[in-house]
DNA sequence: ATGCCTCCAGGATGGAGA
């Protein structure tokens, strides 16, 4: 028993391939809590077994190949939401897909989220995107406001670099999403009903990524981009008391293309 | 050195990621 928790999200790219690596990462670091992103499979194809071997309650909501998103937890798993109110469907479709879920831990609710891409400003993604983050900050407003004390955590995948210092080049990003105005305004949205980032204090950029593409040399030139964030209400954030961006576990054979972000919190 | 992309479905190669 420890005086403090560790909570962490990782946009793994794809559970079963990566099992075996997520597995070894959290008996290594000790993390409690886990919020999982693009598992990209069915609910029946998760690797749930593998975890609940290491002691985790597991939760997971996926479709197909694409998307899906998890929760790992060893100190209980209660209230799964899958999705939240109003989440935008994508168009032409009449299933919502699964980019939200979240679960209640030691008290806290842990968010797995999933942010659209966008691809292009000119791609129907992108406006999709930026619905998708207007819905959930209306519903995160009205959480804190059913419950000023709550203790809410908004992480994962945010597909958004809130900073010009959080791309290694911002003139390579000139034209393309991330980094528009209206993506980081929607970002900035939740500063203003009351979550803060509570990592980027502790791991201050610029030169501090959670991703790096695959190609081009990019995790070896340290180019990449802070698109993966751990946002939490006012009471969640006071307990905060370290929070790091695993770098290493980018390295080497078999690495997802992002890297865990880790938050400790005193119990 | 941290190293030239990887995942999925399908059964070849193309879509998606960012």
């Amino acid at each position: 028993m420890t005086d403090s928790l560790r909570f962490a999200t990782w946009n793994v790219n794809s559970a079963r391939a990566r099992v075996d690596r997520i597995c070894a990462w959290l008996e290594k670091t000790g993390t409690d809590v886990l919020a999982i992103q693009e598992t990209k499979c069915r609910d029946d194809q998760f690797p749930a077994e593998r975890f609940t071997e290491l002691g985790y309650e597991v939760s997971h909501h996926g479709a197909n190949q694409w998307n899906g998103v998890a929760i790992l937890s060893r100190i209980g798993l209660d209230d799964v939401q899958i999705g939240f109110p109003g989440q935008p469907e994508w168009q032409g479709t009449e299933s919502v897909e699964p980019r939200a879920i979240a679960a209640t831990c030691a008290g806290i609710t842990w968010w797995s989220l999933y942010v659209p891409n966008g691809r292009t400003l000119e791609d129907p993604h992108y406006p999709y995107k930026l619905e998708w983050l207007a819905a959930l900050a209306r519903n995160a407003e009205q959480w804190l406001a059913d419950d000023p004390t709550a203790s809410i955590a908004l992480t994962g995948d945010w597909n958004i670099a809130p900073l010009d210092e959080d791309v290694w080049d911002i003139a390579v990003f000139e034209g393309a999403t991330h980094v528009s105005a209206p993506e980081r305004d929607a970002f900035a949205r939740f500063t203003e009903i009351g979550y803060q980032d509570v990592v980027r204090p502790l791991a201050p950029g610029p030169g501090v990524y959670t991703y790096w593409d695959y190609t081009q040399l990019r995790f070896p030139k340290r180019q990449g981009m802070r698109i993966d964030h751990v946002l939490t209400t006012p009471a969640l954030a006071e307990r905060i008391t370290d929070a790091h961006i695993d770098r290493d576990e980018r390295k080497g054979k078999g690495a997802s293309d992002h890297a865990p972000v880790v938050v400790d919190i005193a119990r």
